[in-house]
DNA sequence: GTCTATACGCGGATAGAC
DNA sequence: GTCTATCCGCGTATAGAC
């Protein structure tokens, strides 16, 4: 892999585990394996570094959403997929955790991404729940958008939860209650 | 005010903006007025100055709680008023923001009323919805301690979302939603 | 592209005077 | 109790050689 890669992967990692205030330039590079003068060469500084690892882990976000809701069955099944996702849970949510760093947040560039990936989340599920509506499928209580919005809250304070507790069990459980929650509003 | 109630209500107020690893002694002392040496004084560090403001967010945490569910009504009222209790929705919360703390979670000292403060939070709305079960209040789905986990996992990702929108609205449409998808549930 | 040298203030203290 | 002095490494670069 390339140098500049390292560097983004890295980034990754280290935003990921750390945060924004957490992660330096010099653990960049250490985990990088690169020297000073390349990590300046191929970024201009740890913002410029930022933005490319975390408009990276958006992207992916979005294809592993997408590849959970593309699965076969009704709504609710693909919601339940979604959620039953593969994850990292002990570690939180690589993009709604950054919502806690304060110069992250400050930086218009920088909370862009993290703004709209998770607004485009709630976008999507409305989606998918106005469809399923339209086909029946689901009762009045609560509209599509008000639903989203629950079935994404619940899975972002689900890993604030599992993270208190160091214990995947929180997570689970709120996720899973959600789901019988919901079971009961389709037909 | 003493000098140490200053520091440590300095502490509160720069763990809650900024976190622990964005909180250097020497923001502390600025915001609070003290010299170096004052601090030094009265905490030992960082960490225990840590520890005093997050014991003591803490316990006004579980008091604002049981003031909101002290109020009259049924369980499910309690609830509703716990969920819209006045808060800070874009500062987040004090004690699950701490969560993504790296160096805070990994210091079992500074963790441990973390992890107390959420688990005690989760037991507490179960006692109360095990109440109202036995009161015929609520039909079974589902048991107590999921649904206690799914409101406070929903009111945790409901700070999230609005920090990512900067806006309190998705805050209040997942707890709004959430009430409603309760309300089918009792009688 | 990558390396080494240099810079300067901050983070997180300790020491000792007042 | 509070103040000032001092410490040492880290954070976040910039400059210039190879």
């Amino acid at each position: 892999m390339s140098t500049r890669e390292n560097l983004i992967e890295s980034t990754r990692a280290l935003l990921w585990e750390r945060g924004y205030v957490g992660t330096s330039p010099k653990a960049i590079q250490e985990r990088a394996g690169a020297g000073q003068g390349s990590m300046y060469h191929h970024f201009s500084g740890k913002p410029a570094l930022a933005l490319a690892a975390i408009q990276r882990t958006a992207d992916q976000m979005r294809e592993r959403v997408e590849h959970a809701l593309a699965g076969p069955g009704t709504a609710q099944e693909k919601i339940a997929a979604f959620l039953a996702q593969e994850r990292d849970v002990l570690k939180g949510c690589p993009i709604g955790g950054l919502t806690q760093d304060p110069d992250l947040m400050a930086d218009p560039a920088l909370r862009a991404p993290v703004e709209d990936t998770l607004t485009w989340l709630r976008e999507r599920l409305t989606a998918l729940i106005t469809q399923a509506r339209e086909h029946g499928q689901q009762t009045a209580v609560p509209d599509a958008a008000t639903t989203a919005a629950v079935i994404v809250a619940t899975m972002q304070g689900g890993y604030v939860l599992a993270r208190a507790a160091n214990s995947t069990a929180p997570f689970t459980q709120a996720t899973d209650g959600l789901l019988a929650l919901l079971a009961t509003q389709w037909r």
